[in-house]
DNA sequence: CTATTTATGGAGTATCTACTCCATAAAGAT
DNA sequence: ATCTTTATGGAGTAGATACTCCATAAATAG
């Protein structure tokens, strides 16, 4: 007889109180099991991780699947939000820091080239080239990940902004360009990590770029 | 009855003479059939294209598909070829001028903002962001597309080695590094077209990554 | 205790996807 | 005319893919 130890389902009560929710408690841990189904489509995309695999991997049966997560989709809009806050924290983590906003972007550069090329997870970014080739009939997916992607945009012209604010930017300067081009060179980053590029290689791209900065000799 | 007017098989005989072929002529052109599933493979990608949406935009039952075209992969080749050769020549044509490297590479990325975003095909590239997420048994294509991917970056190397030989790139200038971060903005051009990104913004964002040229003040 | 709720095991399935088969048609070769 | 070669029409198919059903198990609620 299986004992869960790390599965159990607790629910919030309303005055603070946590207890154990109704019904039969699952058999395996949630969170587990969506990480593992996160790194397969990271590695696969969306229609290249088969229903069989990802089972497979989160190690259920089809109707635990299907009772935990619903569907196929619903598992993938979870395993987004599961990388944005694991291995994608590193974007606005490299971004959040003090200083001028070219040292916030360099850091950005140093720790996307880091995170697409470390052995935490497969090569390059889940974000990144997801949702682009995808039949008409999964717009509402190709729409969520276009939304993902801008929000990494937002998050970027928000800490150009914060430069502006600190002066370290001139006032007038176009903060949604300076966005996009590094926007621009991030997903160019995961493009070349997932053709095998390694850390150093991306690090120099991400230099480079930097170059680019307003108003900065090289 | 239907007669063959463009689709006629000629073969190249020894002595350069030119006869048809021998047995039942086909009754569709052979090339515009291609560069129509190459419209497809563009906009959904190798996986996206089912093979009955194929064989429609075709014209063709999937008798005639298969005997004109082998398989879907042996297609998808040959429509990589057709890319390259058609909507795909922006790239070594405005390499190919004279004139300074980085003139060249200014060509070459108001060239590349212009065909990601022009109707006559998809927006994007049909090279930059295929075979990226295939499951292992599609090694052969993903390595295929990784392949073709370098070719377009051993293009600009030479031509970079061009400007080292003309003078205008110093001798012993990282040609190779300078390579990677175009293509590396050329792919992630590729991916903002995808999300809807339009020609003056491309435009603006390949402008900024010639700021990067080394050794110049922006 | 019984009722209710939630989870699981395991077999089953509608649909799709890429592909195959074969009889027939239409050309050149001899 | 006959043979060979290549193309076509149209039905058919093995396997995969995402999903469903239902009997049963294990928890809480009252």
């Amino acid at each position: 007889m299986l004992t869960a130890t790390k599965g159990l389902t607790m629910v919030i009560k309303g005055e603070g109180q946590v207890s154990r929710a109704r019904g039969r408690p699952r058999l395996f841990d949630r969170t587990a099991a969506l990480d593992r189904a996160m790194r397969v489509f990271w590695d696969r995309g969306y229609e290249g991780a088969t229903f069989d695999e990802l089972i497979a991997v989160m190690g259920l049966s089809p109707s635990s699947f299907y009772n935990a997560f619903g569907s196929k989709e619903a598992l993938y809009r979870e395993a987004v939000g599961a990388y944005l806050t694991g291995p994608g924290g590193f974007f606005p983590k490299a971004l959040a820091g003090g200083g001028p906003a070219k040292d916030a972007f360099a850091r950005l550069m140093m720790a996307t080239a880091a995170a697409y090329t470390d052995d935490v997870g497969p090569a390059g970014c889940m974000i990144s080239l997801a949702g682009l080739h995808d039949a008409p009939d999964r717009a509402d997916l190709r729409d969520f990940m276009r939304e993902v992607r801008e929000g990494s945009r937002t998050l970027m012209i928000e800490r150009l902004n914060e430069g502006v604010r600190n002066g370290d930017l001139s006032e007038g300067i176009d903060v949604a360009q300076i966005a996009e081009f590094f926007e621009t060179v991030s997903r160019g980053m995961a493009v070349r990590a997932r053709d095998g590029a390694d850390r150093r290689t991306l690090e120099k791209i991400g230099a480079m770029a930097l170059d680019a900065w307003p108003g900065v000799p090289s």
